[in-house]
DNA sequence: ATGTATATGAGAACAGATCTCACGAGGAGT
DNA sequence: ACTCCTCGTGAGATCTGTTCTCATATACAT
């Protein structure tokens, strides 16, 4: 009971997936790091990468993006920054970006009677690496 | 051969589908629309109100926004007009909106050496009927 | 070293969406 | 109205991503 409520213990497979999502260069899906980790010989189970993942992305170590069929990880770089992403559709790279001006939906949704509790954005396209395809 | 390349034939499960659809108040999933018909007695198979949805939404006719775990249909009330959705996550009621400035992301892409192909943008909140709860 | 709660592995289970294929029906031509 | 050909449909199988189950292994406090 280190913690508030939950302890977290420190295991190889859990040590393995961060590192492993760390040296990614983009977004990853699950199965795409599971196969990573395979590749270099450490055997996490899949069910054990997914479970890290989802408890990385709590911890605000990683974020996610859902593109409507799976859902993409990657580590996060500004954890205590509110942020969306610019993400490459070719290679799953990406730039953690804020905009100008966020107070237009929440004007909007005023507008309509809405309280506004999340939002979601993301932009996709070819970075600069991946610009002839 | 009524128009080029593709024939679209008029059914009544399209008829039925679409009607549904329209008569929802906000996004529905299409296993909800595929009950909502059951119930009033229209026997459309489910993988038939998949279809028409998706050629609804080919067709503009429709939006669809992503969960992450399914996809939500709404009759399209802006179709020739580029909008992002307010919707509320108790009803599934939904506003289109437009943003005041959408160049910003441009802007950022650019500044990183990319270029944008697609964008998203989703606001959930509570619509002005379901506030409380 | 011991005990106990938590993490893991392997595969089953699940859910949403799509595919298969035999059958039914739209509709252009007659 | 009849025919024919093509496209749409229904029912269930199938696929895919993700989560669950539960017996076993292991981290870590004592």
């Amino acid at each position: 009971m280190t913690q508030a409520g939950k302890t977290r213990r420190n295991t190889a497979q859990k040590d393995a997936v961060r590192r492993a999502l760390a040296s990614a260069e983009g977004f990853v899906s699950a199965q795409d790091l599971h196969r990573r980790l395979d590749g270099e010989g450490s055997r996490v189970a899949l069910a054990t990468v997914y479970r890290q993942l989802n408890a990385l992305a709590d911890e605000g170590e990683a974020d996610i993006v859902s593109t409507g069929d799976e859902q993409l990880f990657r580590t996060c770089r500004q954890p205590d920054r509110h942020h969306h992403h610019l993400i490459c559709e070719n290679c799953g790279n990406a730039v953690e970006v804020t905009p100008d001006d966020e107070g237009w939906f929440a004007r909007i949704a005023a507008d309509h009677g809405y309280t506004v509790t999340r939002h979601s954005i993301e932009i996709y396209g070819r970075c600069p690496r991946c610009q002839n395809g």
